[in-house]
RNA sequence: GCUCGAGUGGCGGAAUUGGUAGACGCGCUGGAUUCAAAAUCCAGUUCUUUCGGGAGUGUGGGUUCGAUUCCCACCUCGAGUACCA
């Protein structure tokens, strides 16, 4: 009886789909197995045979863990929301959830081609608003949630609002923005809902903040860290630009700790967790402030350049922090207005001029803005004599009521922002105010060096630049400064090598010898992390003794301070160990440890610094300026975004006429004309009824790719749920995926991202583990096998074998024109293909009347025409062998070239295994008692079967296969107690025909779930030894001997044996080693 | 540059508490079967050789009775990362 493949897989295909032999369920007495594939983009372009490597191995698992009597979970679905189907829908005005649903059909009919054991019943995609109902659902949860690094921990919003109404938020230890104002309990309550949502804003875990961002003008779209790769976007490589823009974020810096933390207890390949380290990027050091000591035109008094205050000022100052901390209603919503140079300009809030305090002023426009109460009222004539002052110190001052700033703010910031444009430049004056010292902040890791420091670098965008640069640097440094802006982010990156920098004419002084430190600035100093600033210590940095070396001998540039008892006459010493420290006061003789420890303890005393450990990992940005993504469940009262309320989700994607962006400028959501949020009536409507009292316009981004991939594995185990996300039952049967298998290249995106949001729900109580894989697999890429012809200079193709010396260009001939075993070329077919018309009459040069082609290992990609599809393998060969094969090439976890050549060896395998089931009329089993030898393999093979299994060693269970199918061969088995428990080891690899065997020995149930047979120590037990006889360890002859010979035996026997003779030819032995049932050994 | 991983026949690869290097498969060679081919089966296939052997796991050294496996230095390739203070 012949082995018909495709008729025996499409029957049990068939078979399992009606029967849901792979359903899970939720309540069973057995063990749980959760095993996972990486959720799938379903592009356009189908599946090829490196995509479903992966698959094949968690479902070996799968059903390998069934045998062994686990209730597996082996869901399958989509990441359907995606940039390629909206390009598409760009290009061609089809609606993306069209071409996503084509491209699914087209994945599924693969996947199931190849045999999958998957629980389709609870298959998701993120495009369904089923499912991004959820995903919307715990943006709400992160947007009421702040972190208390008290509890280190995500809390409810409204146990931070507690704290605020009884203690202001002086106490709340939370990650937040950056330079908070501080408030008190009073204050806060008087506050209006909206500067209490602007503050809010600052502490939730998803939050509104104007921030750099990524641009990509040719997605029209910013893109997130990872989405980048060396300087352009990851899909197209078009070039990105950064832009400020108004966008949510992910306050995932809030878990950088736990994040790096949760690493430890994960099993995951260490390349992976190695990379997640270094993306969240945590180094331990100190943060240090050194007093600035000098500013422009040329005087040397330690008095800031923006301290306007007069000689009441000491007093004044008091005041002024006072009213700075306790801001009337309008000031809070002023200052909240203008803080930051929202309006194009810094603003500095209670600000000492001559004796006033005034309530804001832009310095470099001269202008003062006060807030009047009721009580000004009463003191016109008073406020008149002060503006006659301000004015004569060059001040234009305007007005403003209580009434018009709350009421009215932006007609307030509309006069504001006109009269700036009317003012002239003023640069800063030089009052003679007692203010405070400012300082120049700086992260390092290597306190323990702080006397050797020998000058500062800030970055050129660094705030402090403009302030300090003396009048004769001026030119200089704002040269620099648009130099280094008009370098692009990917010259920066390229160009590593060269050394600028520009002296700012300013000193700092050194926190412990009060020396001056000259301040330069360079652009390899970042501005985004640590502080913008460095401390340069040359003597321990090769940046700073590079840099100090470039610009040796001018001026701002001292020598080199060497504080370790070490040459640096060449190179800068920047090891950790193996120096002590001299010249450094009370560090002297310590090393890093010590001197680490010590120069903390010292900075803190002083005041001038303290420990710190700064992280890399940046807040992610959350919004994407394109159609097809998650909306968000947010619209905008006053500015302010508000959640819609959970029983109203899914807030659903609304139709557009166009997938690009508005001619304003909008994201294509701007398109919609029903996109307005009616709060009485609690649904989307048509935008005309908008009127920002109960209609209010809803957000424009939509969420990025990695929203709902974040949490998609928590939904599969309750995936039909309309009550929950998935129900706390499920959450607790289910727990964590306890194997993942995927591609690398999500390890600082996607493996990033959904570890954070499950802290995040952990925190929250939602589900029961904080970390939601306990191992994870990387599959290797399978790569591809291009094919090449030749063309010589004159034109002409010639075969590889004649190609010789001369000069040819290869081009990558697809592989539907070759004999992918032979490399022969169908020259026709070549002539006849539309890629290469070209070549029509072009001249072959054949060898032996062949045309050979080249072929050449690369990466499987259509545009190589290396690509070899699934289907076409199924069709020809059978799924069974395509699974087998793909695991047979390799370890899992390595990259290895395709050849499909290679398919006839697992082919036959299969061949062979169905013979030794059947003969020519059909099944023909014996129930006779197997032979010794017979147990013998079987035993050897379930027993590594298993323990390749176990250890995601595939492709050696392939060959144990193989060899036991030739030993049964070979010993003519057809015995039923051998052929019943190998069909089951072969089941989770070649599951269809295991399928088939088995109903062929007679049973009627699937083989799923059949016990997975035993392995038993006493088949394999054997009584004699072919032990290898080795002469200084090389091995030269075998011997047979009893196993339970004595060492004393065996050595006699063996120098007994003609061949040691013949080796030793006369020499004694110096030495003979014998390890019992291992190997014998003569030395001599 | 740094971090991680890997270097074994013509090819994919196997073998590590240090104990017979090249399992298994492809390819190749020869043979059987066939009118012929495909398919199938059998034998051989690391290199070298004067057929006794000898050499051999990227290179050089070391530890050991014995090293693909452990240690040191170096070379090559791949992946990640990139002025992170």
């Amino acid at each position: 009886m012949k082995y018909t493949p495709n008729e025996i897989e499409a029957k049990w295909q068939q078979y399992w789909a009606t029967n849901q032999t792979f359903k899970a369920t939720n309540q069973s007495d057995k063990p749980k197995y959760y095993v996972l594939d990486m959720f799938p983009y379903p592009s356009g372009a189908g599946l090829h045979v490196g995509h479903p490597l992966g698959y094949i191995a968690s479902d070996i698992v799968a059903r390998y863990k069934r045998h062994q009597g686990f209730n597996v979970l082996h869901p399958q679905g989509y990441d359907s929301f995606g940039l390629p189907a909206e390009q598409y829908a760009i290009q061609t005005g089809q609606h993306p959830a069209i071409t996503t649903e084509t491209n699914i059909k087209r994945y599924r009919q693969q996947l199931d081609k190849i045999g999958f054991s998957f629980d389709w019943s609870r298959e998701v995609r993120t495009s369904n608003p089923e499912y991004y109902k959820w995903t919307q659902w715990i943006f709400i949860q992160l947007f009421n949630s702040w972190y208390n690094n008290e509890s280190d921990k995500a809390e409810d919003i409204s146990t931070l609002v507690a704290i605020f109404e009884k203690e202001g938020n002086a106490t709340v230890n939370a990650v937040c923005d950056d330079n908070i104002a501080v408030f008190t309990a009073e204050e806060w309550n008087g506050f209006s809902s909206e500067a209490q949502q602007q503050i809010l804003l600052q502490y939730r875990l998803t939050y509104l903040a104007e921030t750099e961002v990524n641009w990509c003008p040719a997605l029209g779209t910013v893109l997130a860290n990872d989405e980048i790769v060396n300087g352009v976007s990851e899909r197209g490589g078009h070039p990105v630009v950064r832009k400020k823009m108004t966008q949510w974020s992910m306050r995932i810096s809030a878990y950088a700790e736990r994040l790096l933390e949760g690493l430890n207890r994960i099993d995951w390949t260490e390349s992976l967790k190695e990379s997640q380290r270094n993306w969240i990027g945590k180094s331990v050091g100190a943060s240090v402030k050194f007093p600035i000591l000098s500013f422009p035109k040329g005087e040397e008094k330690a008095t800031p350049g923006y301290m306007t205050g007069g000689n009441n000022a000491h007093l004044l100052i008091e005041k002024a922090k006072e009213n700075r901390n306790n801001p009337t209603e309008a000031e809070a919503i002023l200052w909240n207005a203008l803080r930051g140079k929202q309006v194009g300009y810094k603003f500095r809030q209670q600000h000492l001029i001559s004796n006033f305090i005034v309530d804001f002023v832009c310095l470099s426009k001269g202008l003062v803005i006060e807030v009047d109460g009721g009580i000004h009222d009463q003191q016109q004539e008073k406020d008149a004599e002060r503006t006659a002052i301000l004015n004569e110190l060059g001040y234009k001052v305007i007005r403003f009521k209580n009434e018009e700033v709350i009421g009215d703010l932006d007609g307030v910031l509309e006069t504001i922002v006109n009269v700036l444009k009317t003012q002239p430049e003023t640069p800063l004056s030089f009052g003679e105010g007692q203010g405070e010292r400012k300082y120049i902040e700086v992260f390092t890791t290597r306190p323990d060096t702080i006397f050797g420091v020998t000058f500062m670098t800030l970055a050129p965008e660094h705030d402090l630049v403009a302030q300090i640069t003396t009048d004769a640097q001026k030119a200089a440094v704002e040269a620099y400064i648009e130099a280094t802006a008009k370098r692009s982010e990917r010259e920066r990156m390229a160009d590593v090598k060269t050394i600028s920098g520009v002296f700012t004419g300013a000193y700092a002084e050194h926190p412990f010898t009060k020396e001056p430190i000259p301040i330069w600035i360079g652009d390899y100093v970042l501005a985004g992390y640590g502080t913008g600033a460095v401390m340069a210590v040359p003597c321990g940095d090769e940046r700073d003794y590079a840099f100090a070396n470039f610009f040796k001998g001018t001026e701002g540039m001292p020598e080199i301070k060497n504080i370790f008892n070490q040459d640096i006459s060449e190179e800068a010493f920047a090891a950790k160990e193996g120096f002590e420290l001299v010249a450094s006061d009370f560090l002297n003789g310590l090393g890093y440890k010590a001197g680490l420890q010590k120069a903390i303890e010292q900075l803190e005393a002083i005041g001038a610094g303290q420990a710190k450990v700064n992280y890399r990992l940046r807040d992610a940005v959350f919004s994407r300026q394109r159609y097809w993504g998650e909306p968000f469940p947010v619209y905008y009262v006053n500015g302010m975004p508000q959640m819609i309320a959970d029983e109203y989700l899914p807030i659903r994607l609304p139709e557009v006429e166009k997938y690009l962006p508005t001619e304003t400028g909008e994201p294509p959501l701007g398109n919609a004309t029903v996109w307005a949020w009616d709060t009485t009536k609690n649904e989307v409507v048509s935008n005309d009824l908008i009127d920002n009292e109960t209609v209010f316009p809803l957000e424009l981004n939509t969420m990025p790719g990695w929203a709902g991939s974040s949490w998609y594995f928590n939904r599969y185990m309750d995936a039909n749920n309309t009550e929950a996300f998935a129900s706390q039952e499920a959450l607790n049967y289910w727990r964590e995926i306890d194997l993942y298998i995927g591609g690398s290249e999500h390890a600082t995106g996607h493996l990033l991202y959904s570890r954070f949001w499950q802290k995040f729900l952990f925190d929250k109580g939602v589900v029961p583990v904080d970390e939601y894989a306990k191992k994870l697999i990387n599959q290797g890429m399978i790569l591809g096998n291009s094919a090449f012809v030749y063309r010589t200079e004159d034109g002409k193709l010639i075969s590889k074998g004649l190609v010789g010396d001369q000069t040819v260009y290869p081009i990558h001939a697809d592989l539907a024109v070759i004999n992918d075993v032979t490399n022969e070329l169908d020259i026709e077919a070549f002539k006849a293909h539309p890629l290469y018309t070209e070549y029509k009459d072009a001249e072959f040069i054949l060898e032996d009347g062949k045309y050979i082609v080249g072929r050449e290992v690369e990466k499987m990609s259509k545009s190589k025409y290396n690509v070899v599809n699934p289907d076409i393998i199924c069709a020809e060969y059978g799924a069974d062998t395509l699974r087998m094969y793909e695991m047979f090439l390799g370890p899992l976890e390595q990259a290895k070239p395709w050849n499909t050549a290679g398919m006839t060896g697992v082919s036959g395998f299969l061949k062979k295994l169905w013979r030794l089931y059947t003969n020519d009329e059909g099944f023909n089993i014996t129930d006779a008692e197997p032979s010794k030898e017979m147990y013998k393999v079987l035993h050897q093979t379930i027993k590594k079967a298993t323990e390749d299994i176990e250890n995601f060693s595939f492709n050696t269970s392939v060959s144990q296969f193989m060899i036991c199918v030739n030993e049964l061969g070979k010993l003519k088995c057809n015995h039923r107690a051998i052929l019943e428990p190998l069909a089951v080891l072969v089941s989770p690899y070649a599951p269809h025909i295991a399928e088939e065997l088995w109903s062929g020995l007679g049973h009627e149930e699937s083989i799923s779930c059949v016990a997975y047979p035993k392995f038993e120590e006493k088949y394999l037990v054997e009584s004699s030894k072919e032990y290898p006889v080795s002469f200084n360890g090389k091995m030269r002859f075998k011997l047979e001997l009893p196993l339970d010979m004595s060492k004393e035996d065996i050595e006699k026997t063996v120098m007994e044996d003609e061949r040691t003779q013949n080796q030793l030819q006369g020499r004694t032995p110096k030495k003979v080693i014998i390890v019992p049932g291992k190997i014998i050994n003569i030395v001599g």
